[in-house]
DNA sequence: TAGGCCATCTGGTCCT
DNA sequence: AGGACCAGATGGCCTA
């Protein structure tokens, strides 16, 4: 009875190709046979928590699959055994069967577009967060606590309208990150790692540089706990030139500098290519003010001594100027943001720290 | 080989 | 009823 069920069950259309779905691909085919041993499985199971039923669906397999109202009606009044609550247990007729396959299938098929979807938004994200790597593709909650610190930091600097150095820069971004993501935001700026994580009570005085005119910044420092003692590791100690990133990080060509928010990293320097700032997907949609704000932003985020810092001289501008204690705090810029002809001097001069 | 990351399946819950 | 969302389970792949 229970194989006969089961064979029934593997001829139903759909089962062979699960979902038959359009985009599920690649290393998929492996996983969906195991999917459809899977639903054997389950079909079996089926069959077997109702193989009372099974006997009444042989007897009259051909039935429909709506009239399941009688089922149950009467073992509730013997009385042996409470009546379970929730709803009755249909029975597993083939058509129902297949119904539910169906529906199961779409709905798959759903869930597989829903992270499809979910995955692609990531990758938007990824291309806007610093160091992004077509090569070194950062992880998905790696994207999301740089996300998160990135946003920290530029809001940190629009507050203060100041400038912190690339040390403290660096340092938000790698809270609460993991040693090989910490590993190439350093190697994307360059920055020897042991420079800018070493302790807490070091981490307390980058807070002090960032200019934090209360405390919030540095308590928010000490908000993420693991982050300084990974970067005294012997990875960090041996690496290469004083630098902690491994050597993939170290080159310039795996870091996609047009889309990459980060000044890229030319022959040991600092380069923000203002031109190459914006990333295609803003420009193509006319958000031309946005990427000024974003330039303007990460204009800000690179002081002249933290270019200094991270820098080994070469083609990059490294410095630049100090033109940064007249850069307009961001409730100014902020202030006229439907203005952007207004703002338009002022971001002239601060995309010019990079020229 | 263990652990991290990922894609997928699956059943449950909530909402329309 | 069906879709969206979520979390757990599972298995594959990769790396230290």
């Amino acid at each position: 009875m229970l194989t006969r069920l089961f064979s029934d069950a593997q001829k139903f259309p759909g089962w062979a190709d699960d979902s038959g779905s359009d985009d599920s691909k690649t290393k998929d085919d492996e996983h969906e046979r195991g999917s459809r041993e899977d639903d054997a499985d389950d079909v079996l199971g089926d069959a077997k928590s109702t193989s009372r039923a099974q006997s009444e669906i042989a007897a009259d397999e051909e039935e429909d699959e709506d009239d399941d109202d009688d089922e149950g009606a009467d073992d509730d009044e013997n009385g042996d055994r409470p009546r379970k609550r929730g709803p009755k247990k249909r029975q597993m007729t083939p058509a129902r069967l297949e119904r539910s396959k169906m529906r199961r299938q779409k709905a798959n098929a759903r869930e597989r577009t829903r992270m499809h979807d979910l995955n692609s938004a990531l990758d938007n994200l990824r291309k806007v967060v610093p160091c992004y790597s077509k090569t070194q593709k950062l992880s998905k909650i790696e994207t999301l606590r740089l996300a998160k610190n990135y946003i920290w930091a530029l809001s940190e600097i629009l507050r203060n309208g100041k400038r912190p150095d690339v040390v403290s820069y660096v340092q938000t971004l790698c809270k609460g990150l993991s040693q090989p993501t910490t590993n190439l935001v350093a190697g994307c700026l360059q920055l020897n790692a042991r420079n800018f994580l070493t302790d807490l009570s070091h981490q307390e005085s980058a807070a002090a540089r960032f200019h934090a005119p209360d405390a919030s910044f540095a308590a928010a420092a000490h908000a993420y706990p693991y982050q300084c003692a990974r970067l005294t590791g012997p990875q960090c100690q041996s690496g290469a030139h004083g630098y902690c990133y491994e050597p993939e990080y170290a080159g310039a060509a795996d870091y996609d500098a047009r889309r990459s928010p980060t000044p890229t990293c030319v022959n040991g320097g600092f380069a923000l290519r203002s031109h190459e700032s914006v990333s295609p997907e803003i420009a193509d949609r006319g958000y031309h003010h946005y990427s000024m704000h974003y330039a303007a932003a990460r204009s800000l985020a690179y002081g002249p001594s933290g270019a200094r810092g991270g820098g080994s001289g070469g083609g990059g501008s490294g410095g630049g100027g100090g033109h940064s204690e007249n850069v307009p705090p961001y409730h100014d810029v902020h202030a006229h943001h439907h203005h952007h002809h207004e703002r338009a001097p002022a971001y002239e001069e601060l995309n010019s720290f990079f020229s």
